[in-house]
DNA sequence: GCTGGTGATGCATTTTTTGCATCAAGGGCT
DNA sequence: AGCCCTTGATGCAAAAAATGCATCACCAGC
């Protein structure tokens, strides 16, 4: 959209915080960049930006305009999506931050199911945790955010929640593997592999070992899952999921659940020890999303009912 | 703004139906116009307009663009407004769309009042009655609405509420004018001055005359108070107000409260002929107005609500 | 079939935007 | 303090975009 040129270059300018980088990036000089810029603060009345000796950065007004900016690109977006969708062609880009957790298995079944009904709508996957994601809303850089951690903002809407219960993954010839459930006192000197502390099952882990006062032996801190389960091939450990993230499939039920690779097993962590987390489902509150996102929002919790009735709510 | 003019120009296009017409009221070529609207639509990917014989018209496609361009419009006078605060000026346009009862002596006492405290902030009013008021919200047209009727849009927000019970306005001298409150049952045969049929006050008092089978001598239809007010001075008769068109600065209650005019003397008519009409002030539904908006209307609510304490609602 | 209106398009002109070279200013380093 | 580097701002010429004129094709009403 050529008319809306002037406004993406500030956006840039105010995340690159140099008007020089800014240029470079759009692959202009930064004098028509500078200048541009100029012509903008002087239609306003006011600068945007202070001018610091090392480039520059938003002043109040630019961070009120830059706002102003981010949701006109929003809307934009909502209303080119609508526009494809009179056609019939559901067209459009949906952009989604989501942890780990259900970017593991979930995501990668639900947008493709929803690529095959409409193959010209194109999908962002920004991997952050809670509050990342929450800002990633608001500044209008994602349209959907799963987080599985508690809701700060109160610009946030959450239009789904589904609660999911800590699961044990463990080898199938591990001494945990015979058990039902796992207690945290089990997990005492045990080897461990323990998600970054950003993520929502790191945080319910701590609380529940410190809790009931148990130490395991963390041999490894990791956000990559894949990595995780393939070192659990070699030395013999415990790692931690939600069942999002082992099975997209079905509801994780039965003692052998563990889909993901036969030679692990998971184990649902006892609810007594470990409360169950909340996936949160969320969007920016007030705002219309474009029909792509929309829809594909609602297939997501149209599916998760399907599959974990009992634990989705709203 | 440089960068909206394109998108201004649609906007003319869609109200005038026609390109040239639109060229001339911008004071450019209908070559240049026209190459403007082709080369948006190709960004688009879809044409906004029709082509017809006689112009063009806004396709579906070209009324959701269009109303995302309004939207656009508004947040911009809402983001100018907010970043003129910021430095101590409060800058901005305020468009009231009001009935006539309202913009007769209230509105330009509160205008003035707020432009006394804010000089920098310019006024737009529109005449005009419940649903062209509404769609004007609608349209982003006007940012409040003052209207003495039933809300139909469900889009429309009402910020406040005000009770109102109809006046009769006679020469001092008329024979009526010794009552403290007019029924129906006297104006029968009486020579009346209403309002016009859009008018909230004018269809209180045709329920009225209905349910009372009263039928008074109608010799003159007419939105204009000041008209009509001085009619009265060559012919005796009866016109009809609410107490905001009569008197602005304080509450109308006592027998000789007509401040308007020394020679014209108002009388309430009757609870139990005629109900009490409502006042609503309005915005619409889920915008966010500029300061110099939402600041206004804040003050006239407490205006409102310090003279006419009890009818005021919300 | 003529007339008066519409939007679309080729081409020359004007206006705007861009890029190069350069300046002035401020922080970090020796 | 003095040097060096990077930053944003600005004068001037080239490139690009927007504009205006003349004209075409189309349609409705008479």
């Amino acid at each position: 959209m050529r008319f809306m040129t002037s406004l993406r270059f500030i956006d840039v300018v105010a995340r690159e915080g140099s008007i020089r980088k800014a240029a470079d990036k759009l692959a202009i000089t930064s004098t028509a960049l500078n200048r541009r810029i100029l012509q903008i603060e002087e239609e306003i009345g006011q600068p945007l930006f202070e001018r610091l000796p090392g480039g520059v950065r938003l002043n109040t007004a630019g961070e009120i305009f830059l706002q102003h900016i981010r949701s006109q690109f929003a809307d934009l977006a909502r209303v080119q999506s609508q526009i494809a969708d009179l056609s019939g062609i559901r067209r459009g880009h949906v952009r989604i931050a989501s942890g780990a957790d259900a970017l593991r298995r979930f995501l990668p079944e639900a947008i493709a199911s929803y690529r095959g009904a409409h193959p010209a709508v194109s999908f962002d996957l920004a991997r952050c945790y809670g509050e990342e994601a929450e800002a990633r809303l608001f500044s209008l850089d994602s349209d959907i955010a799963l987080i599985f951690a508690p809701i700060r903002a109160t610009h946030v809407h959450v239009a789904a929640t589904l609660r999911q219960q800590i699961h044990c993954v463990m080898p199938a010839g591990h001494r945990l593997a015979g058990r039902d459930t796992i207690r945290i006192r089990d997990l005492s000197g045990e080897r461990v592999v323990l998600p970054t502390a950003q993520s929502g099952v790191r945080q319910l882990l701590d609380t529940a070992f410190l809790r009931r006062s148990v130490e395991p032996d963390v041999i490894l801190e990791s956000d990559g899952f894949e990595f995780m389960q393939n070192f659990l091939h070699f030395e013999p450990a415990l790692f931690f999921q939600i069942p999002i993230a082992i099975n997209a499939g079905r509801a994780v039920g039965g003692a052998d659940a563990a889909d993901f690779d036969e030679r692990l097993v998971s184990r649902p962590v006892d609810m007594a020890d470990v409360a169950a987390g909340t996936l949160h489902i969320c969007h920016l509150k007030g705002r219309v999303l474009p029909v792509a996102a929309a829809k594909f929002l609602d297939d997501i919790i149209t599916g998760l009912r399907g599959r974990y009735s009992d634990e989705v709510d709203q």
